[in-house]
DNA sequence: GTAGGGCTTCCCCCAACTGGAAGGTCAAGC
DNA sequence: GCTTGACCTTCCAGTTGGGGGAAGCCCTAC
């Protein structure tokens, strides 16, 4: 598979999958004679994880960690854990802020006229 | 007030008051004769401002309307309201989403046993 | 042989800062 | 008057995770 038949079967964008080439993330199997990329079915499958991961929001060191667990048969699934918990934390802690801001937004915004006076409780709130 | 006496009233980072003077959003009254900004009442209400607003998530380029229509004494309240909603309706958006990884993250997380054995669901799952 | 698409590297761009270097300024203390 | 240290200035580079686009090579089809 050449560069643009990786990044369809795994979903990504082709600058994608040669900015994960570039930065050691994901590396194709080998290049051809011409220089191009060349990505075989383990490099495929990794591209694939990698895509998952980060949709799951993982960091790109995080799907480096797991990618190396991914490839590791003597690994525990403690360490797997433990960056999944690590990412759910993160989850929450980014839902609790979100949720407070969504509660005072939408209190001031239920409280704005919203017509073609200049009193406004969200402008007052922020002055 | 100088920069720091400005950033602290604001509770921004000096950092962050020097280039929101950089790119036009709060710009210093004056410059006194070696250079340094000066920050006037106004001024400094209008750093306040921006603070509080970035502290909601608008982004620059909102806080830039927003500020625009706090100095407006013929805004009419609508144009505010429907920048607000717009950010709310953003922050219910990324909500949505975070609750979707939340609840599949927190099923796989609770579906690992997580000790020494390389067997886990969560890179089944991303494999 | 030529047209088109695909591939390469390279560099700049995004948001919203942050860190740091090099050098000018200011106020206090001696 | 001089030094010291804190503060200020500009400028440049880096952050995350790529995206856009130029210049140039490659490959296949007609």
């Amino acid at each position: 598979m050449n560069i643009s038949g990786a990044a369809k079967a795994a979903g990504l964008p082709v600058k994608t999958v040669r900015y994960y080439a570039d930065i050691g993330l994901v590396q194709p199997a080998a290049r051809t004679a011409a220089g191009y990329r060349y990505y075989d079915d383990a490099a495929m499958r990794k591209l694939s994880f990698v895509g998952r991961a980060r949709g799951f929001g993982f960091s790109i060191a995080q799907c480096r960690e797991l990618l190396g667990l991914y490839q590791d048969e003597h690994r525990s699934s403690a360490e797997v854990k433990q960056i999944a918990s690590a990412r759910l934390e993160d989850i929450r802690a980014k839902q609790r802020e979100l949720q407070a801001l969504h509660d005072e937004l939408e209190h001031l915004v239920g409280a704005c006229c919203g017509d073609e006076r200049p009193d406004c409780p969200i402008i007052d709130y922020l002055s």
